[in-house]
RNA sequence: GUGGCUAUGGUGAAGCGGUUAACACGGCGGAUUGUGGCUCCGUUACGCGUGGGUUCGAUCCCCACUAGUCACCCCA
């Protein structure tokens, strides 16, 4: 079908675009004043750079990435997410030479095949922030309250933010093992998938649904008990520093992130109307990612949200802007007389920087009227036989109906007066 | 990738195995001479996602596919 677009895409229509403009200005400024930069790097890469930077072993590499070979035979891969991607950037740029921590922001769109739902696609948007160079917790917590600052600023105030400390490799280790000792004579019960969590991932099986699964995890040793000293102090730190500045959070012992590179803290934001799609903002700390791409050993913390999915929450929230009407003036002409004489007022209109539109289909006077009623212009110029003969127009206030005749040499001034005051 | 539900015009949607597929919104046209927003009138479905099948006959029954949706997996 050349009329269908693929699944799991969509177009983002002339009614929807402002309710994007309008978060992506919100998100621009508060990087703005967060002391975050823009960066834009491509929508493909090497697919060796996500094999290493997300884990060969996670979901989104296992199954989810677009993949394909170019012309030339390389591996090329549509990005799944933009963390890999910047981290590249930066040390293909050298951004760290200038020695202080890099902060950087995107906006675009990521590609993952999934199987589409609401509040999932697989052409998505993302915006994000990687802060890099800096281990001080502080960061941490600045990353964290430039999402809390997002949300409430876009009115999503009954969203819960959870954190947790992942721990290192030094502590995680000890903990996978206390767990997998915790869980082995329970193996048995264990639903299908969280016996397959086992080996692979046994920090999935405290996230489990399945109730037997929960009962079972009762009593689980907790990863905030497995901390080596440097993570704990770390964790401790951001909590601190999170008070200290307003944001509230819950601990969440079970919280654990789904890609490879997060090292101590773990953090999400939650909006539970969303159903499955819930989380909404996630993010962590990944100290081992820069050195796995092949720099130096560099910490760094950021974070990802789902556009598509922060819109569906405003959506339910009713807290979209409005559209709003960009006609200034809009233009009538009567008769094939009129028609070359507007079509010039309308242009010139134009040059003066004024929105202005017009009807190029002949139709008749009333059916113009409306359009121009449409169209929200503030003002209606009439071109008619009568205007021509008398050197005028009929300027029409649409809001009180006011209509008065203007000389056609001063027209052209009077509606940029108009428009503006 | 697995499972449940759904699929009628531009939109929201009624509808029955068999004569002209409701209704509402929107669009278009009109309601005395050149005028919108209110009101009124008229008009507006390649025929009911695609492809098969059952039947004398299907938009309404069955199957497959596709798409949407919800849940699982995972994630934003």
């Amino acid at each position: 079908m050349l009329t269908t677009i693929p699944r799991g895409t969509k177009d983002i229509l002339p009614g929807t675009v402002h309710e994007w403009r309008y978060l992506e200005e919100k998100i621009r400024r508060l990087c703005t004043v967060f002391g975050f930069e823009e960066i834009r790097t491509p929508m493909f890469e090497h697919t060796e750079l996500f094999l290493r930077g997300i884990g060969e072993t996670t979901d989104v590499v296992e199954k989810e990435m677009y993949t394909f070979s170019d012309r030339s035979g390389r591996s090329i891969t549509l990005r799944p997410e933009n963390t890999a991607s910047a981290v590249r950037a930066y040390l293909q740029n050298k951004l760290y030479a200038d020695g202080n921590i890099t902060k950087l922001f995107y906006i675009g769109s990521m590609f993952r095949y999934d199987k589409p739902q609401a509040g999932r696609y697989r052409e998505f948007h993302q915006f994000g922030v990687e802060a890099i160079g800096e281990q001080n917790p502080l960061i941490d917590a600045e990353v964290i309250k430039l999402g809390a600052s997002l949300l409430n600023q876009i009115g999503l105030n009954d969203i819960k933010l959870k954190i947790n400390s992942v721990g290192c490799p030094k502590c995680r280790p000890v903990y996978r093992k206390k767990l997998q000792a915790f869980f082995k004579d329970k193996f048995d019960e264990l639903c299908e998938d969280c016996q397959s969590r086992f080996n692979r991932n046994p920090l999935r099986i405290l996230d489990c649904k399945n109730p037997h699964c929960r009962e079972l995890s009762i009593g689980a040793p907790a990863i905030t008990g497995s901390l080596c000293d440097e993570c704990s102090e770390h964790f401790a730190q951001l909590q601190r520093h999170l008070t200290a500045i307003g944001v509230e959070y819950a601990l969440d012992p079970r919280l654990v992130r789904g890609l490879d590179y997060y090292t101590k803290t773990a953090f999400e934001f939650k909006y539970t109307p969303l159903g499955a799609q819930s989380a909404v903002l996630g993010g962590g700390r990944y100290d081992g990612l820069i050195e796995e791409c092949g720099g130096a050993p560099t910490p760094a913390v950021g974070f990802a949200t789902g556009l598509e999915r922060i819109l569906l929450a405003l959506e339910t929230q009713h807290l979209l802007p409005a559209q709003k009407n960009t006609c200034d003036v809009f233009i009538v002409a009567m008769g094939e007389n009129a028609t070359q004489p507007a079509f010039k007022l309308l242009h010139q209109l134009r040059d003066s920087n004024i929105a202005a539109s017009m009807d190029y289909a002949g139709r008749s006077m009333k059916s113009q009227m409306k359009q121009a009623n449409k169209s929200g212009a503030k003002y209606t110029v009439i071109i008619g036989d009568d205007e021509l003969s008398k050197n005028i127009a009929s300027v029409r206030n649409m809001k009180d109906s006011e209509q008065m005749e203007i000389p056609f040499d001063t027209l052209i001034d009077k509606l940029i007066f108009e428009v503006n005051k």
